[in-house]
RNA sequence: GCCUCCAUCGUCUAGUGGCCCAGGACGGAGCCCUCUCAAGGCUCAAACAGGGGUUCGAGUCCCCUUGGAGGCACCA
């Protein structure tokens, strides 16, 4: 890893962004940093049918939110632009021509139709479906003057028929493949747009790139693409074909059904979908960061930088990894304990907002180290502490009453905590505490009993953040009130 | 069907021939701490898919079987 890796990551925009680009962009990323080197961004957007609308941008949203910055790519622009294919049409017409001319492409008029009749009739015969070789020895002359004459055509490659293609994938090692069982894979479709099959090797050459890291999908169409390389002569990169991701019970990729199925349950395999889950980038960077890599046998919390310093191609793994979401939780709860107050008082804000509370800055700030280490999501901080900025608290009755103790015992003891409330000068918690232990050793009963009173009175709730330093946040006015107002609730329930 | 890849606890993984009657983490169970919920600490259960080789010695190398995955478009 001496050299600077030029690592590309070469999305199309037909689809969300999801974990398994994420971490592609990841490696590439990681790469690009260890070895000082340049991390682009190439959109492949040569099938414009497919072309989703707002992909581009929630990729770019996605990579910038992981922390994932592209030092060349479309907005930052570099050497070797334009970085999205379509601009690059008139580029790969070219090199599709000098192949012709190299012997290694041919033109072909073959329709549609016929290719299909062709393909039936394979399947029918129980052969590999394939081209059939038709138009493989076609001059160029005679090629040209169909052209001229209108005639549709595309270019194929032409794979050799005889012979073995021996390839290496830096990670999985050496693999051999019977060129007769390669197809003579089309490079130029009809509308004059390069496939990705020939775009990207162009690319990869013209851009000078180091490292390939794609998915294990391009594995049956590597050999063709290290033969289009050598037939131009060129290098060929480093190749490094990531395994798939598995859905949770490690049978299969994710199906679209069972992706909306994750999202009712606040899971999502979608980066845009994390984030306003309340996951925090650093964890699901972490987290993706093991699902194919690994540091060593015991070390697992790693921020971005821990990566860049750790990260080394020979850690990789080879095997396809299910998709884990409980652990995503745990490296979430982690980094949110890793971050500031202030940072995480930050983040928290957007949370509170999208559910109409208007959180005060301060009050934020006071809040949050008392509920950092009970977060899993960001998310999950306006259930725990939206009682902070509610006017008042409807606590349920029942939940007054602690277990063992009658309604009117509770309301006794529920005013014996009033009283200690009403002449209490402060309600600083390591003022009130002690105070409030004092009674409990008076009327001789569990601190549960008496706090968990004071807990629902107080935060409408029965699981709360440390209570008194809740009330000291709340403030001893409302706090009295929302005492007051459980009194009311219980003596309502006894005179029934 | 054909081609290719993958194979250690439920899951993510460490392990590159002896250091492994297999280590870590998540999840699970239990205990401790404790004003609830968490967090934290400690403990426990839990795996080398099967069969052949190679070797003094195999989780580690080779082969087969099985299982899983990916691909077989004028998609990427």
């Amino acid at each position: 890893m001496e050299i600077s890796a030029r690592a590309r990551f070469a999305p199309s925009p037909t689809g969300r962004m999801h974990l398994g680009s994420a971490r592609t962009a990841l490696y590439d990323f990681l790469l690009a940093q260890k070895t000082k080197g340049q991390f682009i961004l190439r959109i492949e957007d040569t099938d414009q049918k497919r072309t989703l609308e707002g992909a581009e941008q929630e990729l770019k949203d996605g990579l910038r939110w992981l922390g994932l910055q592209w030092d060349e790519g479309p907005d930052v622009g570099g050497d070797f632009g334009p970085y999205r294919q379509t601009e690059r049409k008139d580029i790969y017409l070219q090199y599709a021509r000098k192949l012709v001319e190299l012997d290694s492409a041919f033109y072909c008029f073959c329709t549609p139709e016929k290719l299909k009749k062709v393909r039936d009739q394979q399947i029918e015969n129980k052969e590999n479906t394939h081209y059939d070789g038709t138009c493989r020895n076609i001059s160029i002359a005679e090629a040209d003057r169909r052209i001229a004459d209108g005639e549709t055509h595309v270019i194929r490659f032409k794979t050799p028929n005889e012979g073995q293609t021996r390839v290496v994938d830096q990670m999985r090692g050496e693999m051999t493949f019977d060129n007769k069982t390669l197809d003579d894979i089309i490079l130029v479709k009809s509308d004059g747009f390069a496939l990705y099959h020939l775009a990207a090797v162009v690319d990869d050459h013209l851009m000078k790139i180091t490292h390939v890291f794609r998915g294990s999908e391009w594995l049956p169409t590597f050999p063709l693409h290290a033969l289009i390389h050598r037939a131009f002569g060129w290098k060929e990169p480093v190749w490094v074909h990531l395994s798939v991701f598995l859905k949770p019970s490690g049978k299969g990729k994710m199906s679209k059904r069972e992706q909306a199925d994750f999202i009712k349950d606040g899971k999502s395999i979608f980066i845009k979908d994390l984030r306003d889950l309340g996951y925090l980038p650093e964890a699901v960077i972490n987290w993706i960061s093991l699902m194919g890599w690994s540091y060593d046998s015991h070390s697992e919390f790693f921020t971005m930088d821990d990566l860049i310093d750790k990260f080394s191609l020979d850690k990789l793994n080879a095997s396809p990894a299910a998709i884990n979401f409980t652990k995503l939780d745990h490296f979430n709860g982690l980094h949110i304990r890793n971050l500031t107050i202030q940072d995480l008082s930050h983040r928290l804000v957007p949370f509170f907002e999208a559910k109409g509370y208007k959180p005060d800055p301060s009050i934020m700030e006071k809040i949050t180290p008392i509920i950092q280490e009970r977060l899993v999501t960001l998310d999950e901080s306006v259930g725990l502490a939206g009682f902070f900025f509610e006017e008042n608290v409807a606590p349920d009755v029942q939940e007054l009453i602690p277990n063992k103790m009658s309604a009117g015992e509770a309301y006794a003891v529920a005013n014996d905590i009033l009283m200690v409330l009403e002449s209490a000068n402060t309600v600083a918690h390591e003022v009130l505490e002690p105070q409030m232990r004092e009674l409990v050793e008076k009327l001789n009963l569990k601190p549960g009993q008496v706090f968990g009173i004071l807990r629902v009175a107080v935060t409408g709730s029965i699981v709360s953040p440390p209570l008194f330093e809740s009330m000291e946040i709340i403030g001893k006015e409302k706090v009295l009130e929302r005492m007051k107002n459980a009194i009311k609730i219980l003596g309502q329930m006894i005179s029934k």
